[in-house]
DNA sequence: TTACTTAGTGACGCTCAGACATAATATGTT
DNA sequence: AACATATTATGTCTGAGCGTCACTAAGTAA
């Protein structure tokens, strides 16, 4: 048989498949602490509950995965988060009543100024501190995501400036030491983290200054880079 | 609506669908060089040509997405291996003639002699040089995620010892560092090696010495914790 | 002017990777 | 038995960069 026969009798609709999924952990950095973005569902199942961004594949706009799970964040944010990763791929028959069920999820880092106006003005998108979210059930097995995104960003957070992105520009060195220390759940040396920043060459000068009680800070953006740059040495918190 | 009649009324086959695969890089070191798994396809699209070792999830079998990859692996190489990690998942609408279409795809490494008989006695399925693989044309974008799963295991050869897997136990440390040292395409300085294999404490010296030319080298197997073990600081080459 | 607060620097020790000389232990040759 | 050779393993020095902490800088408030 050719190919050209094969497709001409290929049923797509013959074997049975799974749900597929995207999901988004979007993160941000607000009030001294990281707030995910959870989304309170309007259909079955889990009805009612919180649960991470997301859905199904649209096949006519989705080209792909990526595209798919941006298309979901902007319909809740109304922006393109400035950094996003695939964090892994969850599928079993028992996540989902309807059956074998694959999510493809990934981590994003946003600034909260950046969505604030459209995420305030929507009943069914909430800002939710991190602590909050491990007190209440969530949809599916997206607690359990959200976990894991935490875990790997803070691993970032020792070896790359990545936690810059959930800042809104320009930011201070000291603002972006404090996510570094809120994903460590430690302090950190600021001599070090300096000299770290200062060596990794990834932030912008803007000149500008900040003052608010004490010394006035400078003022940084990110360079473009700054996604896949990785520290040799990581901190030793 | 209530759930229970919401999922009275859920037909899976009322939405379209995608194709989701699971798919396995799985490495081994042999003859001094890094060697893949590749199968040579018996059925359309890219029939005859060689690909992943991989295929559609069975819902009968597979609890979940490794319990599919893995027993897809099983069937051609007759053993479980000791290291598999999920690499990505890729899915687009151009990746499969037949429709927008998932894989979830893993790396993995194994010994060689751990399968060899299994692999030479079947025609299908051979293990290829990396080297050779790069100038052959493969199934689908299954070239794409080799490099991908290589890049990720060199990085993994600076600040793990994840590539020991692709060894059979025991082993000299001389040969675990010639993994890494091919995979990072570079010499290593071998005081640095041994010194951070030691301070990892992750190899049990298994007293056994084995003699090829030269002074005897003591024999190790790779402790369980292994997989997860990660230096804090970067080999620099 | 002084106290206070926060931002940023200087200087020293420690750990560990790179580099390379040296020792140890086997085989093969004379 | 003595020696050459090959390979494994160790000793030691240097340097990069993180931890630590004292100190300086630059603003506000009393």
């Amino acid at each position: 048989m050719t190919e050209a026969e094969y497709l001409a009798n290929y049923d797509p609709k013959a074997f049975k498949s799974q749900l597929l999924t995207v999901d988004a952990v979007l993160f941000t950095y607000h009030d001294q602490q990281l707030k995910v973005l959870l989304v309170q569902r309007s259909n079955h199942p889990f009805l009612g509950f919180w649960g991470l961004p997301g859905g199904f594949i649209d096949e006519h706009c989705d080209q792909s995965l990526e595209e798919a799970v941006l298309r979901k964040l902007q319909e809740k944010t109304a922006v393109v988060p400035p950094y996003i990763e695939q964090l892994c791929t969850l599928g079993n028959r028992h996540r989902d009543v309807r059956g074998w069920s694959v999510t493809v999820c990934y981590t994003a880092l946003m600034s909260y100024q950046a969505c604030q106006i459209r995420i305030d003005s929507v009943s069914d998108a909430k800002w939710w501190p991190l602590a909050d979210v491990l007190q209440i059930p969530l949809a599916f097995d997206h607690l359990q995501l959200i976990k894991q995104a935490r875990e790997r960003l803070t691993q970032k957070a020792l070896y790359s400036l990545v936690p810059g992105f959930a800042l809104s520009e320009p930011f201070t060195l000291p603002e972006l030491q404090h996510v570094h220390e809120v994903l460590l759940g430690k302090p950190i040396q600021g001599k070090s983290f300096r000299r770290r920043v200062e060596q990794a060459d990834l932030l912008i000068d803007t000149g500008l200054k900040r003052t608010e009680r004490g010394r006035p800070a400078n003022l940084y953006r990110l360079k473009s880079d700054t996604a896949s740059y990785r520290f040799l040495r990581n901190l030793e918190c």
